[in-house]
RNA sequence: UGCGGGGUGGAGCAGUUGGUAGCUCGUUGGGCUCAUAACCCAAAGGUCGAAGGUUCGAAUCCUUCCCCCGCUACCA
C-alpha cells in the first residue's frame, strides 16, 4: 500500500458582516468539486473553509445593531456555516478567526517574520470618524466623506509596516516561473505587471483604539492590533495548528498538509494572495502555496450583485426552489470558472430541462425500464461487437479529457465531456432498438449486450458526476443495484469498463429530475 | 493616462503553428415509441465590433478606431 498523496485546498474566508450571496456559494461549490474529485482520485484531502471575523466592519455592524461584536460575528458566521451545509460542502474544517488557536498562530507568524521586514512608522491620513476609516484624496467628494458629508480629520498614527519592497524580485520570479502558479493566465499576467510596477510597503497594524479593541494583538505591543489581512491570510496555516506546540510534531496537521495545493479565491482579492501572503511566508520562512485558482464573479443580468441595487441572489432560496444538486450542477457547468458570468433563472431552468430532465434523468429512466422489462437484473454483456468497442473507446476518451479539465479547474468543460457520454447512450438506444430485440428470443444475446452497455455507461456517468452531484451519483448507483458505496471505489476501477457485475437487481424508481412546475 | 480581457448565427460559448466558421441550447421539418409529451435525424440561421493593411488565402498576423469590463495598492 503506497502512502496516499496529500491534497490541501482552501476557500477564501469571507468577512461576515453581510449574508452570503451566490458568489460565495459559487466558490464553495467549485472548491468542493475539486476536493471531491481528489478524494475520488485517492488523495488524502484536507478541505478548509472559514470566516474572517476580525474585520473592523464587524465592530461597526455590531454597534449599528446594538449588540456585542462577538455575538454578531457568531450569528453571521453561522449563516455561512449553514450555507456550506445546505450546499453539502465536504469541508474538513471551518476556521473562525476569533478562535484562540488562530490568534496564537497569527502571532507566531508575525514573530517568525524577519525582524528587518517589520518596522514602525508614522502614518498620516484623512480619517472619517463616522466611517472609522481612512480615505484617500481621490475618494473624497468635494473634500468630504461621501458617506457622512463631512470633512475627514487629518490623523497621525504610528503603525507597523511590512517591507514588501524587499520581495519584489523574488515574487516576480516565483510567479513568472509558476513555482507559485496562478490560474488563469490572465490573472498571472495582471499580478506580474502589478509587481513589476513596483511594490510599496504596507501597513500591517492599527492602533487598538481605532480597531475598537477587536482583532489579534500584535506580539509585544499591546497598543497595536494586526491589520485584518495579516491575520486573515494566516488562517490557512493556523487552521492546521501552525503556532501550537504540537505543530512541530511530524504527525501534525501542519506537517502533513502544508503547503496548500490550491487556494481558491475570487478575483478581487488576488493581490493579497499573490503578493502579500507569499511575501509574509517568505519572510517567516514558511513554504509557499503551490497554486492560486482565481475565479470570476457572477453578475445578475449583467449587473454586479449589490445589496443597494437589490441585485442579489440568495443561494439558500435557490436551493429551496431547485434543490442542491441542481444548483451545484448549474454553477459548475454554466458559470465560467475564470471570467465573469451572468446568472439568470431562465438559463438555470433551461439547463435543468435540457440536461437533467430530458438528458440524464430520462436516459436513466428509459434504460432501467427496459432492464426491468427484461428480467430486472443486469444481464451478461460484452460480446465485443463493433458498437460496444466504440462506446468503450468513447468513455475512455471522456475520462481522459475529464481528468485534464478537472486538473485545470475547467469544470464546465469536464461536464461537457460527461454529457457527450450521455448523448452517445441515447443515440445508441435509438440505433439498436432494444424494444424490438426483446420481441425476438433469438436475439436475446444482442439485447443483453445493449442493456449491459447502457447500465455500464450509466455507472460511469455516475462516477463522473459524483464530485458535482454526489447525491444523484449515489442514487444512480443504488438504482443500478450496486451496494458498495461509490466513494469506496478506486478511480482506476471507476474507469474500467466491465466493473458492473451481471445479476444485480435494478430499481427504476421515480424520475430523477421531474419537470419543473410551471 | 497606462496595462490587460472581451466584442463569433436568437442565447451561452469553442476556435494560438492563418487555408472553405464549430459546439450546446433554442427554432422549424421529419422519424421513432423503450422513456419524465422524453429520444433520434435533418434544416434554417453568422459579411467572426468597424475600417485599412500583410498574404494566393485571416475570426486567427499588423495599424487605427468604437463599445463593454477588470486592474492602476493598504479595498473583503
Amino acid at each position: 500500500m503506497t502512502e496516499k498523496r496529500k491534497y490541501y485546498l482552501t476557500t477564501a474566508i469571507p468577512y461576515v458582516n453581510a449574508r452570503p450571496h451566490l458568489g460565495m456559494a459559487f466558490e464553495y461549490v467549485q472548491t468542493d468539486v475539486i476536493a471531491r474529485h481528489h478524494r475520488a482520485l485517492g488523495d488524502d484531502v484536507f478541505f478548509l473553509t472559514g470566516a474572517d471575523e476580525n474585520s473592523l466592519k464587524n465592530v461597526q455592524a455590531a454597534e449599528a445593531e446594538g449588540i456585542p461584536t462577538a455575538e454578531l460575528v457568531a450569528r453571521n458566521t453561522g449563516r455561512f456555516i449553514e450555507l456550506t451545509r445546505r450546499l453539502e460542502i465536504s469541508n474538513d474544517d471551518f476556521i473562525r478567526t476569533v478562535e484562540s488557536k488562530h490568534h496564537v498562530g497569527s502571532q507566531k507568524l508575525w514573530s517568525a517574520c524577519r525582524p528587518e521586514d517589520i518596522y514602525k512608522q508614522k502614518y498620516q491620513g484623512l480619517y472619517c470618524v463616522g466611517c472609522e476609516a481612512f480615505y484617500t484624496e481621490s475618494e473624497l467628494v468635494d473634500g468630504k466623506c461621501p458617506e457622512h458629508q463631512r470633512p475627514p480629520d487629518l490623523v497621525e498614527e504610528e503603525n507597523y509596516f511590512f517591507r514588501l519592497s524587499n520581495y519584489q524580485e523574488r515574487l516576480e520570479r516565483l510567479i513568472a516561473s509558476d513555482e507559485l502558479r496562478i490560474v488563469p493566465e490572465i490573472r498571472k499576467n495582471e499580478i506580474l505587471s502589478f509587481i513589476r510596477s513596483g511594490l510599496h510597503d504596507f501597513s500591517i497594524s492599527r492602533s487598538r483604539e481605532r480597531a475598537r479593541d477587536w482583532g489579534v494583538a500584535v506580539p509585544g505591543d499591546p497598543s497595536q492590533v494586526m491589520y485584518v489581512w495579516f491575520d486573515a491570510l494566516s488562517n490557512y496555516i493556523t487552521a492546521l495548528d501552525y503556532g501550537l506546540d504540537s505543530a512541530a510534531d511530524s504527525g501534525s496537521r501542519f506537517a502533513r498538509y502544508w503547503p496548500a495545493d490550491v487556494h481558491v479565491i475570487g478575483k478581487g482579492i488576488i493581490r493579497f494572495h499573490a503578493v502579500y501572503w507569499p511575501a509574509m511566508l517568505l519572510s517567516a520562512g514558511v513554504p509557499l502555496p503551490k497554486t492560486l485558482f482565481v475565479h470570476g464573479y457572477i453578475n445578475l443580468a449583467g449587473v454586479k450583485m449589490s445589496k443597494s441595487l437589490g441585485t442579489v441572489v440568495d443561494p439558500v432560496e435557490l436551493i429551496d426552489k431547485y434543490g442542491v444538486e441542481v444548483v451545484r450542477y448549474y454553477l459548475s457547468r454554466y458559470i465560467h470558472p475564470f471570467q465573469d458570468s451572468d446568472f439568470t433563472y431562465e438559463q438555470l431552468e433551461a439547463t435543468y430541462t435540457a440536461d437533467l430532465a430530458k438528458g440524464l434523468g430520462n436516459l436513466l429512466s428509459r434504460s432501467l425500464t427496459m432492464i426491468e422489462k427484461c428480467g430486472g437484473t443486469i444481464p451478461r454483456g460484452g460480446d465485443g461487437a463493433e458498437d460496444e468497442v466504440a462506446i468503450r473507446a468513447l468513455f475512455a476518451e471522456i475520462f481522459t479529457a475529464y481528468e485534464r479539465f478537472m486538473a485545470d479547474f475547467e469544470f464546465g468543460r469536464a461536464l461537457d465531456k460527461v454529457w457527450e457520454g450521455q448523448a452517445a447512450l441515447d443515440r445508441y438506444i435509438t440505433i439498436h432498438k432494444p424494444w424490438e430485440l426483446a420481441k425476438n428470443p433469438a436475439r436475446a444475446g444482442e439485447l443483453h449486450t445493449v442493456l449491459y452497455i447502457l447500465a455500464e455507461g450509466l455507472r460511469m456517468l455516475a462516477s463522473l458526476i459524483a464530485p458535482v452531484m454526489p447525491a444523484t451519483a449515489t442514487e444512480i448507483w443504488r438504482r443500478l443495484g450496486l451496494e458498495r458505496p461509490l466513494g469506496e471505489v478506486a478511480w482506476a476501477d471507476h474507469k474500467r469498463w466491465g466493473l458492473l457485475a451481471e445479476g444485480l437487481t435494478v430499481d427504476k424508481g421515480a424520475p430523477l429530475f421531474p419537470w419543473l412546475a410551471k
